[in-house]
This record gives C-alpha cells, structure tokens and sequence, in this order.
DNA sequence: TAACTTTTTTAAACCGTTTAAAAGCGATAG
DNA sequence: CTATCGCTTTTAAACGGTTTAAAAAAGTTA
C-alpha cells in the first residue's frame, strides 16, 4: 500500500501495463469496462490500479475525448435561499451522472459572469446552467454554445437567447398573493423590493398590477418600493413603507427574504406584522415556514426548476433533443399567518 | 468576426501560428508575454487570436505544466450563512490570484467527501480548502497530500492531521456568551444545538461548562439539548426546552441559526424572547443584526479564518513556508436585545 | 492440418499546449 | 574574414491518457 509514497514516481496506466506485462492501450480498457478486454485480465489490472493507488488524469483523457466532465453553474448570489434550494436540486440530479459542477455567483456583474464563462470555456465545461446577470446580451450565450459550452436558463430570460429556459410564472404568483390580500379585505397594497431591470422583476410587479386593475383597485406611485431582494433590504424599507401617507394596510413582497427583512422592521418600530400590517412573500424558502409569523407567500417550484434545468442539459449534452419553449411552472399560494385575518372594508 | 462559426474548425495555436507564418511555440510564448518574443511579434499573434475568437485550452496547458489553476473548497454546507461569508472572503482573496474554485458541499458525508476530493485528484488541483467532514481520518489528508494535493482545514480540527487549521477559539467564544448571561444574573442557563463528535461541537459545550462552573452555577444535563445546526433545529427545540422542568432563563446557542430558530419557535408559544428568555447566538452572521428581537452573539471572525486560509493555501503552493501551528482567531462578543436586561437573582 | 472465426492484445496516431535545446541571423569584435 | 554574441524563432520531445486498425492468439470447422 501507499507504494507512490516510496516510489516517489507518478503513477500512470503505463506504471500498471509495465508491472501486469500488458500493454496501456489494455489497461485504459480495463480499467473502463471495456468488453474488449478478456474478464481475468480485467480483474487483474483492476486489483493492481487499486492496490498501488492509482489516480485516473481526466486532464489527460479530455483532452483526447473532449469531453472534461464538468458542468458550470453561474447564480446570481449562493446564499439566497431561492438559489440555494434550486442548487441542491441541480446537485441531486447531476450528482448520479457523474459530472462535478464549479459554481459561480456573478452578483448581476457582468463581466464577473463573462469571466467565469470564459473560465468554462478554457476548461472545456460540457455545459452550463445559468442564471443571468442584469443585461447579459443574446451574443454572449451564443458565442458560448459556438464554442461548445451548450446552455440552460434558469429563472430567469434573456430576449433572443435561443436556449431552453426554466421558471415559475411569476406574473401569476404575484397576482395569487395579490389576490388573496384583496380577497381579505384590503384595498391599498403596496409592493416592496425588486427591479424592473430582470424580466423576473417586469413580471412579478406585472402581476401585482393587473390583479389591482382587474379588482378595479387604485395604485399609487409611492406603493411601490423597489430594492435589492434581501433581507436587510426589506428591513430597509419597512422606515420608508410606515411613512407613506394613507399607508397601505397590506405588502405584497417580492421575495421572502424582503418579506421577513420587512416583518422584522415593521416589528421593530413597535407594530405587528400580520395583525397590523399583511404580509406576502415569494419563493416559500424552508425559513417562510418558521418565520414569525409564519409567512404566507407563494411556492415557486425551485425544486422543479433545478431538476428539470439539470435534466434538459444532460439531454443537452447526450444529444438528445430539447424544446425551445419556456417551461413555465405554476406557483402555487401558501397561505399562513402574516397576511393576517379578514379585515373588515371600510 | 466569429469566424469559429464559419470553419467549424477548433481554433488552437496552430490555427493562428499557420496564419501568420510563425511557430506554435511563439504564439504560445507571445501569448503568455514571455519576452522572448519581439514586441511587434507579440502584437501581431495578439491581435490575431482575439480577432478569430482564440480560446485558451487550460486542460493541454495544465497536462504539460501540471498546474491546473483550480482550488477545491469543501465545506459542510454552503448555504449555512457562517460558511457562506468564509467562501466569500475565500473569493476574494483567490480571485485575484486567477485561480478557479471547485466548491463542494459534504453534509458530513464522508463518502462525499472523499468523491470530491477524488475528483480533485483527477482534476489535477493545485490545492483544496476543507472544513472536514465529522470522522475524517488524518490518514485522508495525508493520502491527498501524497499525491499533491496541499489542504488547509478551516473551522475543524483533524486529530493528527499535519496541515495548518484556521479556526476560531471556540471554548473561549462560549464562554464569553455565558459570562454575559451570568452577569445579567442567570443561574440556569440551557445550550441548545450542536454535537459531540466534532472539534468545534467539544469546544463550545466545554467554554459553556468553564463558564458556568467557574462562576459556581449547577448544569443539568437536561440543560444540554444537541441536535443538528439549523433553523429549523432551533425552532423544532423550543417544544423541548419550554417544557425543561424548572426551566432556565437563558440559552447559549450552539450559532445564530438555532438561536433564530429558537426565538421563532418561543415566540410562536407565546413568550417574548429576550424579556422572558435570553437567548444568544454563535457566529454573529449578517442576519443576526436584523432579527427580531436583535440577537446577541459571539463573532467568530469568519473573513478572517477564510482570508488566512486562503492565502496559507496559496502560500503553500508557492513553496513559501507555512507554519502548522493551529490559529486560533480570538472571538467578540456583540451585545444585543436578545439576552434582555439584567434580571434580579433570586 | 489448413483455413477460417472469434477473441484478445498491441502499436501508433492523436488531443493542444509547454519547454529545453538548437538554430538562424544581423551586428560587433578580433 | 571568421568568431562570438544577443536576440528571436523553431524544432521536437514531452505531458498521460484514448482510439482504432491491425497483429497475435485461441478456438472451430472441414
């Protein structure tokens, strides 16, 4: 055992062919399977790797195959629960078909994310599942699959990007949570966190008013709070939400994060979330749950999202065929204590 | 323009080195500005591969240099917010030394555990970072080094195990904690979450037990509720811990998620953390500032730990010398709502 | 035993880069 | 006119596997 330790030399499939007496060409067959090669001398060569610790060099190999066994998958921000979750399922997919994946948050910077394709790219990435960041144009997805680094979107499009794309419809979430506030009796709602500079963003907000307009509900200007989607954004916010004039009695939240972040201001400035204010989320991370007041929000199928976006890059990558169309997965309300009992209209 | 596109061939060095007439070796060497090569020269291949879209093939360069430019990071759980901001500072101080990092989560898995570091082997890794998987044998270590693969530990200690560990003085943080509670006048203080079975679990219950027994204070053994470190494990402890005959009036939590959990979970039976129970945290994550109430914790120094382990790595790469000694990063304690206002003995 | 199959093994080319050693070349010195 | 030198470039051999046509060995049939 340990016998590279007192060599001092690098094992090879050459170390194994000279000892066994057989050629490399053998061995590498052996040592994949290969019906090839005769079962005893299989077991033998086998045995041998084993034995004397021999360690496969995919650089070696891929470079012959073109195939590295890596895929990449670039986020927005690892920490955010709602990637999380999709992450862990991605991992679960991908962890049976053998591939390692190299992360990346790009924090919606741009060039950080051209960087880590690029990174990709040298490495000679299988493929890649994306969330892109703000503003990454069509040519750089396509300029990645010219290369060979084929693509998989995940919540969120890019216009003109001709690759599959997998999220929860988000303008029909909002409009559940909308819904659901008006159905308890609120008439001024507001909405907090979020940019119009994601599609995910133009959706949701999308949503929100077109639940309002459809109940013929007024909305004003200064309902509207946009911000980052964390949780001290959402702490942030809560100063600016208890000063608007004629104060929204009800929060329809861009995520949960805001909405716990805001729940936590709301709390701190001495009032109650859930009986003094209603409180909706998006996502139903694993916290919404726990939160106090446990959380009402919408469940957005992040599970779904990750295994389907990891199950389409591996046909992807198999050439099998993939559809085109964006696999849009319905949200569903999870109603719990924060967006409180009915309120009675005025 | 994308003239890949057009070819359909792979662009490698001799693609631009048969363009212009020279040798792959001076395109090589121009492209890495070696000053062998004439500065017009340079210029020239330089141009030219950006022109046709030339992409570095790390994998050849790496099978011939045996430096592949990746780290590997292994972690527990990479969503845990503790971790979460060690990678971050990790990133930062790799990102400007153009290494890439394979990031892994092993949920105290061995198994998975050894399979990345495995993958890492076979990738050829300059290097990993690893905070170890519960029962990792130093014998795993040494095995990766042996075959060239430095690691560095973070936040765990491995018994026998020759390479450097950045971690916080855990015992002494717990005590910190503690202390705070008994000079708000606490007798009968709980701990609630962690384990045994690793360094850091021993250490924090051990400054606990120093902490109480120093001050003269009796500990019960149903004053110890372990468990795993999560959100939701705190919260699912509150149903133990208010049922605790006797009851103590504080808990020192094994780190901020639990003790969020925990004051979730007391809120939601109707008592008011931090008036009818103090509770403190571990690890003083971001969160920990917005909570409800704001919760008094240990900082641990976590951009510390992965700022130093990062660059111990990278000095170990380098050759440059690295001392096994064990850092100890010495903890603050951060006083918030939390733990209450002193209360009066009885 | 020869001829033909089938199974097993091998040799050599190949993947795209790096690098030591060799070579070309104009200028300067002897 | 040749020798030496510096600068630049090229040659050719690695690096450690995979692939495939072809050789060798073993097994069948006539």
């Amino acid at each position: 055992m340990a016998e590279e330790a007192i060599l001092g030399q690098k094992i090879k499939l050459s170390t194994i062919a000279d000892a066994l007496g057989v050629s490399t060409a053998t061995v590498s067959l052996a040592l994949r399977d290969s019906p090839l090669v005769a079962d005893e001398t299989r077991e033998r060569i086998k045995h041998h790797a084993r034995e004397i610790g021999y360690i496969y060099n995919r650089r070696a190999a891929s470079l012959r195959t073109s195939r590295s066994g890596i895929l990449g998958v670039v986020v927005h921000d690892i920490m955010n629960p709602f990637f999380a979750e999709i992450l862990r399922s991605i991992e679960t997919e991908l962890d049976r078909s053998g591939q390692t994946f190299l992360l990346s948050n790009h924090y919606d910077d741009l060039e950080k994310q051209r960087s880590f394709i690029d990174t990709l790219l040298q490495l000679g990435a299988d493929g890649v599942i994306m969330s892109p960041a703000i503003g990454t144009p069509a040519e750089d997805i396509a300029m990645a699959e010219r290369n060979g680094l084929p693509a998989v979107l995940i919540a969120r499009a890019v216009e003109g990007a001709e690759v599959p794309v997998f999220r929860g419809d988000d303008a029909y979430g909002t409009a559940l949570a909308t819904n659901h506030l008006i159905s308890l009796g609120h008439r001024r709602i507001a909405m907090v966190g979020g940019t119009d500079q994601t599609s995910t963003g133009r959706h949701r907000y999308q949503g929100y008013l077109d639940a309002m307009t459809a109940a013929g509900l007024e909305v004003k200007p200064s309902w509207r709070i946009p911000g980052p989607r964390t949780k001290q954004a959402g702490f942030d916010a809560a100063g600016r939400f208890l000063t608007i004039e004629d104060r929204p009695t009800a929060v329809c939240c861009w995520n949960d994060l805001v909405a716990i972040g805001l729940m936590n201001g709301i709390a701190r400035a001495g009032l109650v979330p859930g009986v003094d204010v209603a409180v909706t989320g998006y996502d139903d991370i694993e916290e919404a749950a726990i939160a106090t007041p446990a959380l009402t929000t919408v469940w957005n199928g992040q599970r779904e999202v990750g295994r389907r976006a990891a199950s389409a890059l591996l046909d992807k990558l198999n050439g099998r065929p993939v559809r085109l169309s964006q696999e849009l997965i319905k949200p569903e309300l999870h109603v719990r204590q924060s967006s409180g009992v009915p309120i009675k209209t005025p």
